[in-house]
RNA sequence: GAGCCCGUAGCUCAGCCGGUAGAGCAUCUGACUUUUAAUCAGGAGGUCGUGGGUUCGAAUCCCGCCGGGCUCACCA
């Protein structure tokens, strides 16, 4: 609580409010309050009750007083299911509980006990027999007509923003749901949740820089994972299962954008005996399964245009979207310098030690990533890109991966996985070469990984998908900062 | 990290080619009483994000800082 807040003339009053309460004998914070139906269930329950008529059903109710009408004798009640009107009328309200509603202000929490009527109006109402006071609230509530408008205030303070828009509240609900659907539809198909390290010895898995810190006791380093991939294959090599998935934080010390959060949440998925094609289908049905269940369609309207999750999706080489879109054919460009030639020659900005597979994937970026509206898997990423993917089967330069690109952006990245030790050592040999040249997102190496592999990891897909960016999708959301509840702010002051 | 934009009452906003701050809602007082953003009358409420500068005079012009948004960079 700031000084500001505390000098709010508001809370002032509000706290005079309070003490007059406490002087009638008033708990205006009690224990428990038996409720016995919320304003949703009502509603269902009485649908078919005509104006004007009255029951004589009894309900408990329990929620916010979120507007005041005709000095007291209405109020709005909100709870977590919807709204219900209350009547407070000296017909049915003993004279003393007046005292209490009089010292009842917007947003306090209360517990009503009444009879069940729709008003000739048409509104359902509980007729007030008893006001039970359950939660002071001592700030105001924003302007109900416009609401919660400041963008700022609304992440900061997501309670207000729950409070009083309907929309957000949707939002992060329907965050809930996709990730019971996607944990629903995994454990249908027999994948095994499981859950691995957030904090790692040695961050890997991705290219990204880590969050540091300190473990006192054993007084080492520790990095927040950037990705849970090493130690789910490990577990793959156990054999605790043949289809493991984890959905959890990811922690990454990079830029913020309306993409982009520190903390972000992501499925990884690994199944044995298949590949990547695997993992196609696999994504599509995800998402879209999701989606129908989410949306109740898989044609969602995302920032204005219709996407169709429909599956199957577009499947193309990223070779192939370069080709068509520049008219270059990296496939027979056989030597690094022209490839990089190429590349910088179309806009894309590569390093001093770029090889062929940098300029593919540097094009690719440059040029494609932003057209790929509808759901698209770009197949078969430059080896040098991919560091823990199984070498494609006929062309050596490439790799087992695609990544889905859906409205221009990544939504989901896979491969087939890397199992071959002897190349995976490899792997990480050039990416420490990397680091050297000075790419301090380039993979470090992780010996006990590689251990792992020497016993056999059998041949798996994998696949991750990053569910801030699939609940945007599915909720229309503009930023990430609107799907997660808490998005990382600068602290005020 | 760079560029552009924003920050005025509890909330939503107006005022901004310089002349000492305004509305609606909320709040308080009163009236009214089967309302639906209830209505009517009256009152109170502001270090104009913050610190400097220019000026007789700054919410308004200039600079720094704080916070936010968008774009770019980073995010393979």
């Amino acid at each position: 609580m700031s000084d500001e807040d505390e000098e709010n003339q508001f809370r002032t009053a509000r706290l005079e409010k309070l003490a007059a309460l406490r002087k009638l004998g008033v708990e205006p914070y009690p224990y428990v309050f038996p409720v016995t139906a919320t304003a949703a269930a009502l509603d269902a329950t009485y649908k078919d009750l005509s104006a004007g008529t009255n029951t004589n059903d009894v309900v408990a109710v329990a929620g916010r007083v979120r507007a005041v009408r005709n000095n007291g004798m209405f109020l709005d009640l909100h709870d977590a299911t919807g709204k219900i009107q209350v009547f407070n009328h000296k017909d049915f309200l003993p004279p003393e509980q007046f005292q209490l509603l009089k010292l009842l202000d917007l947003g306090d929490i209360v517990g009503v006990d009444g009879k069940i009527r729709r008003t000739p109006r048409g509104e359902l109402t509980v007729n007030a027999t008893r006001l039970t006071l359950l939660t002071k609230s001592l700030l105001p509530l924003p302007e109900k007509y416009h609401g919660l408008a400041d963008v700022e205030t609304r992440y900061r303070q997501r309670y207000l923003d729950l409070i009083m828009s309907a929309e957000s509240t949707k939002t992060l609900r329907d965050r809930s749901r996709i990730i019971a659907s996607i944990r629903r539809l995994l454990t249908v198909r027999g994948f095994l949740e499981v859950e691995t390290p957030m904090l790692q010895a040695i961050p890997g898995g991705a290219a990204a820089k880590p969050f540091v810190t300190h473990h006192n006791t054993l007084d080492i380093d520790l990095y927040l994972r950037i990705s849970p991939e090493l130690y789910l294959k490990r577990l793959l090599v156990g054999g605790i299962s043949d289809k493991v998935f984890e959905i959890n934080r990811n922690f990454r010390n990079e830029g913020i954008s309306p993409r982009h959060n520190p903390e972000f949440t992501l499925l990884e998925l690994y199944q044995a005996y298949v590949d990547y094609f695997a993992m196609m289908e696999m994504t599509e049905h995800l998402i879209a399964e999701t989606a129908r269940e989410v949306c109740g369609t898989t044609h969602v309207t995302y920032q204005g245009q219709v996407i169709d999750l429909t599956p199957p999706w577009k499947r193309a080489t990223m070779a192939d979207l370069v080709k068509e879109k520049t008219g270059i054919d990296f496939l027979v460009i056989a030597n690094d310098a022209e490839a990089c030639a190429a590349a910088r020659k179309l806009g894309a900005e590569l390093p001093k030690s770029a090889t062929w597979g940098h300029a593919l994937y540097g094009v690719f970026e440059a040029e494609i990533e932003a057209t790929l509206i509808q759901p698209t898997h770009v197949m078969d990423f430059p080896r040098e890109v991919s560091p823990l993917t199984k070498a494609h089967r006929t062309d050596p330069r490439l790799t087992e991966r695609f990544e889905t690109f859906i409205h221009g952006g990544e939504y989901a990245n896979a491969y087939s996985e890397l199992n071959d030790p002897v190349d995976q050592l490899a792997r990480f040999d050039a990416q420490m070469h990397e680091r050297d040249l000075g790419d301090e997102e380039a993979q470090r190496l992780d010996k006990d990984f590689v251990t792992a592999l020497e016993y056999g990891m059998p041949p798996a897909g994998g696949l991750g998908i990053g569910i801030d960016r699939l609940v945007m999708l599915l909720t229309d959301s503009a930023s990430i900062r609107d799907v997660i509840a808490f998005p990382t702010l600068r602290p005020r002051s």
